[in-house]
DNA sequence: TAGATTGTTAATCGATTAACAATC
DNA sequence: TAGATTGTTAATCGATTAACAATC
């Protein structure tokens, strides 16, 4: 019988969670954990037993019956499937109190990287923060081909955005997170994300005050 | 016939993209239109007509058929049915680049004033970030209590996390933003939402890596 | 083997979509 | 009235859930 290495589409809300699951998963191997049950996985990140082994199950079956799964070889199955050994290099545009905070959990913390900066500023330019060198706006298509970045996080003024995302699309980005709420024109093939902690809250604030009203 | 206020129950998702279309909305309005179809609504916000449609549905029927949505009074009402007029109050716990980002991102933008910051740190304690005054971890409760804020935004280290999440709640919080992506403990009735820069980044990363493979 | 936990199924729930009747 | 756009419907799609057969 063939075997299909995937499922042949992974739901979008699994991909998520899979982020909490390798932080999970890093975190019982740093603890000397080797062996764990969904439900060990599931309470540490807060979802339920059967949506982790649902979720696992996309990408193949890694458990063992009756025991569980191997901390170790799901973690770098996990990684293997996804191609990214900890080595997720991303850009960033804009380097205000924003950009750089960001830099700062990067180098902190988890497996992202921040590998290049750009700001239109001229006293920012070739700066280091921490280990992330500031290049001028004008370099961008140059650096992103020449380390081959696919991933580009946005942090600038609403009114500079789509100039800047022509620039990435063009330089062959292929994923943008802007931290800004704008709608973004790109072609099919990129990704799209926004992160916006103001929005959040505002959302949080309809919620609470229709809780109210019900 | 009696008619209800809302509709039961309003979908997570509708309630989100109401950040959206208030956004578009104020916009329109500073540019001075007086009327808009959802369709223009849709274009800008960079959803589906229908989907406005519906979602504005949900909460009354604030269209004229065959004209469109008058948008000062459609602004109105959405302010109106949220408790929210322009004044959103949160707190911030942890004065750090990221928090000071969000309180200045918040004094240029848009709806959500951060009336009241927190850290531990002596040296920010006292000292006001724009208009918000810094105060210390020790003074949460009594200012939560004062300003009856409901919704607080913790931008602190994942390991204080819990200990500042159960003061809050303590101190009458009703909804938590964190910053870190690791799972609260709270009582049923606080909600709890997190936005995390990086892990959205993994994410497409994974997003992308998987594109591939398929 | 008996006990335990996985991987999968099928039912349920919720969100999206397009089409169109209602109506300004 | 004719033209236009809303508000609603019903079908489709996708995600969650709990239960349990498979199997270590």
């Amino acid at each position: 019988m063939i075997k299909k290495f995937f499922k042949s589409v992974i739901p979008e809300t699994t991909l998520r969670r899979m982020v909490y699951y390798t932080r999970c998963l890093n975190s019982f191997k740093n603890e000397g954990v080797k062996l764990i049950q969904s439900e060990d996985i599931a309470k540490k990140c807060g979802v339920k037993s059967s949506v982790v082994r649902k979720d696992l199950s996309y990408f193949g079956e890694f458990g063992v019956r009756g025991k569980g799964y191997h901390v170790e070889s799901l973690l770098s199955t996990i990684n293997g499937i996804t191609n990214t050994f900890g080595k997720m290099n991303a850009a960033l545009i804009g380097v205000g109190k924003l950009g750089s905070a960001i830099i700062k959990h990067s180098t902190e913390n988890f497996n992202v990287k921040i590998i290049a900066a750009f700001d239109k500023d001229r006293k920012k330019v070739n700066k280091e923060i921490g280990e992330t060198k500031v290049y001028p706006i004008e370099e961008i298509e140059s650096i992103i081909k020449k380390y081959k970045i696919k991933i580009a996080i946005i942090a600038i003024p609403p009114s500079d955005v789509q100039k800047i995302v022509d620039i990435l699309v063009n330089a062959g980005i292929k994923a943008i997170l802007s931290l800004a709420l704008i709608p973004l024109n790109v072609p099919d093939d990129v990704e799209v994300s926004f992160v916006d902690v103001l929005s959040e809250v505002e959302f949080l604030f309809y919620k609470l005050s229709l809780r109210r009203n019900i």
